[in-house]
DNA sequence: TGATATAGTTACCTAGGGTAACCATTTAAA
DNA sequence: TTTAAATGGTTACCCTAGGTAACTATATCA
C-alpha cells in the first residue's frame, strides 16, 4: 500500500506546474518567481536570505529572482539599519500583478479541486503538513 | 480555504525530490532515470514513446534518459517485428538495481509516512488521483 | 507506388538551481 | 577599540533536465 506513494505523489507535479507556468506566462512570470512576490506580500518588507530559508533553496537563487522582478519594476528596496542586506517591498505595480494573478490562481485551484469535498480538502491538507513535518524532522536528525 | 493548496502541495515537491535523488544518486542514478527503469520493470519490454507517453515529456527526453541507461548496462534493445521502434528492457544487472532501489525507496516511504493512518493514506491517494484525473480533463477541454 | 504517419535521434536553446570565492557590514571578543 | 568571526548579498562558473525544430528510417494506407 505504501509502495508508490511517491509515484503518485511526484506524477502531479510536472501537470501542476506546467498549468501555472502557463497561467503566469503571460504576466512574464514564472513560479519561482511567484514564490517570491507572494512571500514578500504574505510577509512584508523582507530580505533575501528570509525568503531563500523558506523556500530551502541557496542565497545566489533568491538574488537571481529578486533582480529579475526589479527588472520587471515589481519589487523595490527599501532602507534598513542593517547596511547589508536588502529589503524587498513591492512595487504598486508589484501590488497591481500580485492581485491579478492572485485571482487566476485561485480560479485554477478551483477548477482542479471542485469535485472534492471540503473534508476531503481538510484532510489533504492535513496529511500534506504531516508529511512536511516527518520530512524537516528526518532531516533534522541527519545534521 | 481552497487558496493556497497549491503552494502546499508543491512545497514539498523539492524535499521529496532531493530525498529520492540522494538515495538514487548512490546508484548513479537519479529519480528521471529511476522512472524510466520502474517504467519498463512494471509494463516489461517498452518503447521509449511509451515511456514518454507515461510521463508526459517530449521524445528527446527519453532517447537521454535511455541511451544514459544504456551506457550504464541496466536496460538493452530487443529485435521487435517494427524496427522502426527501440523495444527495451532490463538487464540482469538493471533488474538487480532495481531492487536495491525498490528497497531503498520503500523505507524512505515507510519513514516519512510512519505517522499516518492506514485510513488517512487511503484517503491522500484518492485524492491524489481524483485531482490527476481533474487535470486530465481540464487539458482534454484545451484541445 | 506514392503520401502520410510514426519512432527515434541530433543539435541547439532555455530555465533553474548549486558551489566557491568574494565584498561589505555588523557583532562579538580580546 | 581594534581585531576576528559571522552574516547578507553578489558574481562567475557549472550542472541537470527538459523543450523545439529538423531530420532519418520504417511502416501504413490510399
Amino acid at each position: 500500500m505504501l509502495e508508490g506513494f511517491l509515484q503518485q505523489y511526484l506524477r502531479l507535479y510536472r501537470p501542476l506546474i506546467s498549468s501555472l507556468n502557463e497561467l503566469l506566462g503571460k504576466y512574464n512570470l514564472s513560479y519561482s518567481l511567484w514564490q517570491v512576490i507572494y512571500y514578500i506580500k504574505h510577509h512584508g518588507p523582507s530580505t533575501l536570505v528570509e525568503i531563500a530559508k523558506r523556500y530551502s533553496v541557496e542565497k545566489p537563487t533568491i538574488t537571481r529572482r529578486v533582480s529579475c522582478l526589479e527588472d520587471l519594476q515589481l519589487v523595490e528596496k527599501i532602507e534598513s539599519r542593517d547596511r547589508r542586506e536588502k529589503l524587498m517591498q513591492l512595487t504598486p505595480k508589484g501590488e497591481e500583478l500580485y492581485a491579478a494573478c492572485r485571482k487566476e490562481i485561485s480560479n485554477l485551484e478551483r477548477e482542479i479541486l471542485e469535485k472534492l469535498s471540503e473534508n476531503e480538502l481538510q484532510s489533504f491538507f492535513e496529511t500534506l503538513s504531516k508529511i512536511r513535518q516527518q520530512l524537516a524532522e528526518k532531516e533534522g536528525k541527519q545534521k
